[in-house]
DNA sequence: TGTTTTTTGTTCATGCTTGAACTAATAATG
DNA sequence: CATTATTAGTTCAAGCATGAACAAAAAACA
């Protein structure tokens, strides 16, 4: 079969989902000019965001909460320690794992990275409900968790 | 200020925006994954749906349609145009402009690729009600409107 | 008409991300 | 203890996306 009614675009949940992508791609792109004046790369924000919330991560851990290759760390890392916004040390009792922690610098810049990004995603959200938000924040909880189970 | 309290993952927005970022990531591999059989990159197939619809379409709005760069088109039609998937014609009236349909056998790709698609999207947004859903949806067409007004 | 300005698409250099292959260190197993 | 398997991190080559600079065509304007 396949006529036009039964097409994608006509799915509801599918229609929805392209919205989510193309929302999370606007946003993405906003976000990404508003911090260049930080000389900051999103991705670069994200890993000063989780050492400041588990200082002493492990590069391996701090991939896996990303959702990205540890090669990935690997071939970041060094731009944000040169720039000295984070340290990164030999583990003590394992001498394979580095331990990465930020240096004050790093969370000064966080924090004032953080101030714009907030500001952005806070003016990008004013326009659902408190319950709204949370209920679009759980959906979202649940997908993950959905293709978490491989 | 800047306690622990009003860090932004004690705000809901904050955090709501993190879980759509995560998802959209976590749905995006899975969806890599599912259509490497095809041999068809999401990019690509984005742009195969496109064309579906909008037969005749130029690089230009194919490229505002997909929130990329002129140059990405530019430099992705060659590998699907020589799979034979689509075909690039010039404009009669405007010798600029490429104009840019399928052949059968995308059109034919694209269906299958969209049918493997359509089937995670269900399973994955099957967790929510038909009114949670589209509420999602709307939420989300809604920030890109916001966004949009540069 | 003739001269700018805008628009379409390409080229190129850069940077991000990935996955596979590799090394070193540790853990598990016999 | 010795051997094997697993894990942490690195290196490398490849693909994708971007933006700036460019050429050709068309539009706007004088």
């Amino acid at each position: 079969m396949n006529k036009k009614q039964d097409l994608p675009w006509d799915n509801p949940r599918f229609r929805n989902w392209i919205a989510v992508v193309r929302a999370e791609k606007a946003v993405v792109r906003a976000l990404t000019k508003a911090l260049a004046p930080f000389d900051l790369k999103l991705a670069q924000l994200d890993m000063l965001m989780n050492l400041y919330r588990h200082p002493g991560m492990s590069q391996h851990d701090l991939a896996r909460k990303l959702l990205v290759g540890r090669s990935n760390i690997t071939m970041l890392l060094p731009q944000l320690e040169k720039q000295g916004l984070l340290r990164r040390e030999n583990d003590l009792s394992d001498k394979r794992v580095m331990r990465l922690t930020l240096t004050p610098q790093g969370e000064a810049l966080l924090m004032e990275a953080l101030a714009v990004y907030t500001a952005l995603i806070d003016k990008v959200m004013a326009q659902s409900s408190p319950r709204d938000c949370d209920m679009l924040g759980e959906q979202m909880r649940r997908i993950e968790a959905i293709l978490a189970e491989d």
